[in-house]
This record gives C-alpha cells, structure tokens and sequence, in this order.
DNA sequence: CCGTTAACTTAACGTTGATAAGTTATCTGT
DNA sequence: ACAGATAACTTATCAACGTTAAGTTAACGG
C-alpha cells in the first residue's frame, strides 16, 4: 500500500474527538476546491485524501454544499477582518471607501472559487441565491451570511463619509450599489473568464477605484 | 400513449433533413435551459421533449457543452444587431458610447433568463469561460465567437471615438474592459439578485453610465 | 465486562454524461 | 427493380457522481 493521502491522519478518531475529523475533512476539501474547482471536487476525492470513506464525511456535513459554504464563511471571515481593520485605521472618507473596494476586490481574486459561490449564483441552485437579502431578518448564524455583511458594511462606510461631509451624487444607498457593481463586474469578469487577456490586473484595479470615486462623488 | 412531448416532430428525418432536427434539439434545450438552469437539463429531457432517444442528440452535438455554446452564438446574434443600428445612427462619441452601453443593459434586463444562461457562466463549466478569447486565431465559425464580437465593437467604438478626437484615461483596450466590467456589474445584480431593494433601474441604469464616461474619458 | 453509542465501513441506489454496437429507412447507381 | 451504401436512429451499457441504508468496530461509562 503505497498511496499515502496528503492529509490522512491515521486511523478512527477517539471519543469525543469527532470535531478534529471535521476540520481536516474541511481543509482537505478547501485545498481540492482552490487546486480542482467545485465540480471537479468529489465527495470521493475529499474523503481519499482525508483518509475515510467517502459516507463518513456525511456524518459531519449535511452535503457537499454545506462543506463549501462553511468554507466560504471562514473565508469572508478573513475579508470582514481586514475591512473592520480599515474602517479602523483609515479616516479620510475618498481613501476609506477606495481602499475598502481594494480591500474587496484583492480578496476576490484571491478566493475565486468562494467568490463564485456566494455572489455568482454558482452551483446552488436555491439556498445561495438569497445572500445578500433578507440580511436582518435570517438567521445570522446560518451559513452564508457573511457575503451579505460584506454589502452591509459597504453602505455604512458610505453614510458616514457623508456624515463626514463627503458629497456624494446620489443617495448612499444608491453610491454603494454603483460601488458594488463596479466592483463586482471587474472581479466577476476576471474570476469567470480567466484566461481572456485582460490588461494589468493593477491598472484595471485602479481604472475602476478612480471610475467610481469619480462616479459617485463630487467636489466640495 | 397519450405523452405528448412539447415539440416532439413525429418520426424519423428523411435523408438530407438532419439539420432541421438539429435546431429541433436547439430550441428545445433553449426552453429547458431557461426554465431549468443548465446542470437541472438532462441530455435525457432534451431528447425527450424532441421526441428521440438521448444518443441521438450526440449526432448533432459534440457534447452538452456545444448545446449551449450554439445558443450562445443564437442569442448574441440578436445583441450584435441591435448595436450595429447605433453604430451607424450615433455619431457623436460620447453618446455612441452611452447608448451602446444602454443597448447593451436593456437587452440584459430584457431577457433576464438569456442574460443569465449566457453572460454569467456559472452553471456552464470550464471551458465555457474561455467564450471570447483567441478572436484573430480561431476558426471563425466556431461557436462561441459572437460573444467576443460584441466585446470587440465595444473596443471598436472606443477606438474610433478616440480617433474622432475623444480624450481617454487608459488605452482603449483597457477603457473598453472598465467600461464593459460595470455595465456588466450592474446587469448581472439586477438579474441574480431580483428580490434585493435595489434604487430604480433607471437611476442605476444612468449612474453607471456617467459613473463610465466619466471614469474613462476626460475634457479636451 | 457489558451495554451504549460515536465513529466508522461496505454495499448499493438512482442519475448523470457519454459510447459502442446494432437496426431501420431512405437514397443512389445500375 | 433491386442491391449496396449510409444517414438517422435505437438499445444496451459504461463509469462516475452525490447520497443513503445498513451493518461493523472501538472507545467510554457504569
């Protein structure tokens, strides 16, 4: 028996330790999302590497696609991170909301496979197709939610340049969805066609950060 | 036998008639991807609805992938059209541009279903993000070109308008990419996202396209 | 040391996209 | 008129997929 697992870890867990088996199971199957892509990612190949058999991995995820979504929430954790530390460290409104759509765009293109999962209406057909709305009625708790508080913050920056005196063309509300998609097409465009040629991933990144400062605000 | 199927042709083609049950398979997985989604339509529903067995459509088609493909092609057609009539009405630049780029979300929001299948590749696999590129090198009956045409006009048009004596932020390529990037953006949030409070249409619909004109041109 | 049960496995189901191999019907050449 | 040739199509089948059912093993509490 020669064919080792990069992450098996030996044999059956003790007792109580069921939960170490679901965090392997989720990194094995974050590493095979990110090398493979979600459809070419198998229950199969998830529980190959992890070291059981593929059933077992249902005794810790509902399906495949709460696996994904449980990645997809740690993930956005991480962007929720950095923007609460901009929002902290950064002041002057035109800078904050710029480097917010950095922050934004940086991290979707670092994580495309989360980023099509959660605001492209990928492969789930239902459930994933209401993030982003219903943000304070749903359960905050549920898998998902946060690419909707992602938008949620996106919208508070903007009011509160305002209330800093920024005059912004449009109502907030109105800026932040522009904001948004902008931002949004320009990752959409690079995550879902890769392999067009594009210009400089950094011009285009700047072109649409001065397009929208430009777009939705004006001079004092 | 009372199963009907919806466009089910009666029997077998006579000898040189093979392309009529070509577009029969066309049209019926037109209306089964629109009302399904592309990964909920079977090759077998397909084939049922024409009314032949599920083999059969691999006389006419590679695989599923050059279904969709060949739809693709179909619809952009319409799109094509509709913006050569601008080309040759709209002379003036900047207008060219706005109206190419309200052509262009109008058809989205018009065919929402279209849109979706088409533009936004998600339930369409990998090799369907590669639509548009390789333009100059690939056989050009290939399917999948017509939607690297309505790209190419764009740039055509940001072409000729910096030719006619318009001032552009970027090289045109790049212009042409920002401003298809948040025109895209916006079509693709009102489609995936219908149930979400967005502002109007019509005031999105023109922020963005002064968001654009603003963002990639400036004043001689 | 025994029973409960967490942590697994093997076997299988129903579907999927796709292929192989055979069949039927239409046209062509003589 | 009839004998290939072959376009048009079918039946049978494949391997792979997500998922479930049912059985097995091992660790802990009493």
């Amino acid at each position: 028996m020669s064919a080792f697992s990069t992450a098996a870890t030996g044999g059956r867990k003790k007792r109580g330790e069921g939960h170490t088996r679901r965090e392997e199971i989720l990194q094995a199957a974050k590493e095979l999302f990110l090398e493979q892509g979600y459809d070419s990612t198998t229950i199969r190949k998830i529980a190959d590497r992890v070291g059981v058999s593929a059933p077992a991995l249902y005794l810790y995820f509902q399906d495949k696609e709460q696996m994904m979504l449980a990645l997809c929430d740690q993930t956005f954790g991480y962007l929720i991170e950095s923007i609460g530390e901009i929002e902290k460290s950064v002041s002057e409104p035109r800078e904050r909301i710029r480097q917010f759509g950095e922050a934004y765009l940086r991290f979707g293109l670092k994580h495309p496979d989360e980023y099509r999962l959660i605001f492209l209406g990928s492969n789930v057909p239902e459930s994933m197709r209401k993030v982003g709305h219903r943000m304070s009625t749903d359960d905050p708790t549920r898998p998902g939610v946060n690419g909707a508080i992602v938008f949620q913050r996106l919208v508070t920056v903007l009011v509160e340049a305002e209330a800093a005196g920024l005059k912004l063309n449009y109502p907030a509300d109105t800026c932040a969805e522009l904001c948004w998609m902008g931002i949004h097409g320009l990752a959409s465009a690079l995550i879902l066609k890769p392999e067009f040629p594009w210009s400089s991933r950094d011009l285009l990144i700047n072109g649409m950060l001065d397009m929208i400062l430009k777009g939705i605000t004006r001079d004092a």
